[in-house]
DNA sequence: ATTTTACTTTGTAAAGC
DNA sequence: GCTTTAAAAAGTAAAAT
């Protein structure tokens, strides 16, 4: 049996920054190419780096969010591409801002098919929320560490809110105990 | 003084008038769904929890009022669909969802996922199959749920799969067409079911 | 009848309504 | 609460072929 832990991939990442200067997104949307930008809509400007793929929302006060990345290495990767730009159009960026990981989206596999109905009344329909008229995954929220977790009838789930790739893990690792403690996985 | 008790007393009836509306509309929607007296006390006592944990704040009554007469319709073992919920309401489907889910959390109502067995009885009448046929249909849903089928997929579905399976294994055929309309569900879902529920049963 | 596109769920920050 | 962004899981649905 292969260790659950070995197939986490990580799916997504979320951070954040800021360049320490105000920022007059009108202007900066009329000078970088790419750039949506609809305060209607949203205050957010909306950048999108190529390589690594990512999004980035660039706000009035300065504060950035890089959304869509595969490894915190490319979140660091993707914001300096973002600070050079805003630096091409004159801009003042602080040198190397503290870029701070808010969420972290995994995706893993158990290996073995999984009877959610089971491990509903299992784990304590108290602790669950598994409502398949709605959405096909059983939702585990975990106390320690603080993620949460969507599992699904192949075996394979999904752990978000975490804010290390150990976080999801540790999550793993306490999820095949718990359920192999039930006798639910194979 | 006087006008702190006058407040209270337009409180109080200001709750009252909001109480009563309430569970005239869970009494309403009840009839109109056709679900008996029973469901309704019980959708009554549900909302009175919600009222009194203070859940209602921030959402609609009616919102709260339909997502409790969807938890009694289970609780009581004859569930209605989100979508059937939603057809006799003036509340989203979406909106229905998310706040049976917050009510069900917070009163801690432990809801059971609801077996698809007991949407056969209402599902066969309506499609006026006969015992046998329904009986074939609970048959096909226990063998494939054991064999771990029914994981992750909507009762409703599966329930009407199960049924289509059945009529046509009982010689008393009815079309994807006439089952996924009584369902609620699409004949692709049907073709999906049926075909991953047929092969588990071993192709009678 | 199949394929594509799109929506459902989970976390998270940002600024403003 | 909402708005926007990203990504996975798997089911369902609607539209396109």
């Amino acid at each position: 049996m292969v260790d659950p832990k070995e197939s986490i991939d990580i799916e997504n990442v979320v951070a954040s920054t800021g360049i320490g200067q105000e920022l007059d997104l009108e202007s900066v949307a009329m000078d970088l190419e790419g750039a949506d930008y609809d305060p209607e809509q949203f205050p957010g400007l909306v950048y999108r780096t190529q390589d690594p793929k990512s999004a980035a929302l660039i706000f009035r006060s300065g504060k950035i969010v890089c959304t869509g990345a595969k490894s915190t290495d490319d979140v660091h990767q993707s914001l300096r591409i973002v600070f050079d730009k805003l630096r091409d159009l004159n801009i003042q960026v602080d040198d190397d801002p503290e870029i701070v990981v808010q969420n972290i989206v995994s995706s893993a596999d158990l290996g073995s098919s999984l009877n959610l109905n089971a491990i509903a009344i299992g784990l304590g329909l108290e602790n669950i929320e598994y409502e398949p008229e709605q959405f096909p995954g059983l939702v585990y929220r975990l106390d320690e560490p603080d993620v949460v977790a969507l599992l699904f009838g192949s075996g394979k789930l999904v752990v978000t809110g975490g804010k290390r790739k150990e976080d999801a893990e540790e999550a793993v690792d306490t999820i095949v105990e718990r359920l192999s403690d039930l006798g639910l996985l194979d | 003084r006087l006008r702190k008790w006058q407040e209270r007393i337009r409180t109080k009836d200001a709750g009252e008038r909001n109480l009563q509306f309430a569970l005239s509309e869970i009494d309403r929607m009840a009839s109109a769904l056709g679900v008996p007296r029973s469901v309704r006390e019980v959708a009554s006592v549900i909302y009175r929890r919600a009222l009194n944990e203070d859940l209602i704040r921030g959402r609609s009554i009616e919102g709260v009022a339909t997502a409790c007469l969807y938890a009694a319709c289970r609780q009581e073992g004859i569930p209605r669909s989100l979508e059937e919920v939603s057809d006799v309401s003036r509340v989203e489907q979406k909106e229905i969802g998310r706040t049976y889910r917050y009510v069900a959390q917070e009163l801690e109502l432990k809801m059971e996922p609801v077996d698809p067995k007991q949407y056969v009885p209402r599902f066969a009448s309506e499609l006026e199959l006969s015992e046998e046929v329904q009986s074939k249909a609970n048959e096909i849903i226990d063998t494939t749920a054991e064999q771990g089928l029914l994981s992750g997929k909507s009762p409703t579905g599966y329930a009407a799969a199960a049924i289509y399976a059945a009529s046509l294994l009982c010689n008393e055929k009815k079309t994807q067409r006439e089952v996924a309309d009584v369902a609620q569900v699409t004949e692709v879902t049907i073709r999906n079911r049926y075909q991953e529920q047929i092969e588990a049963m071993g192709i009678h």
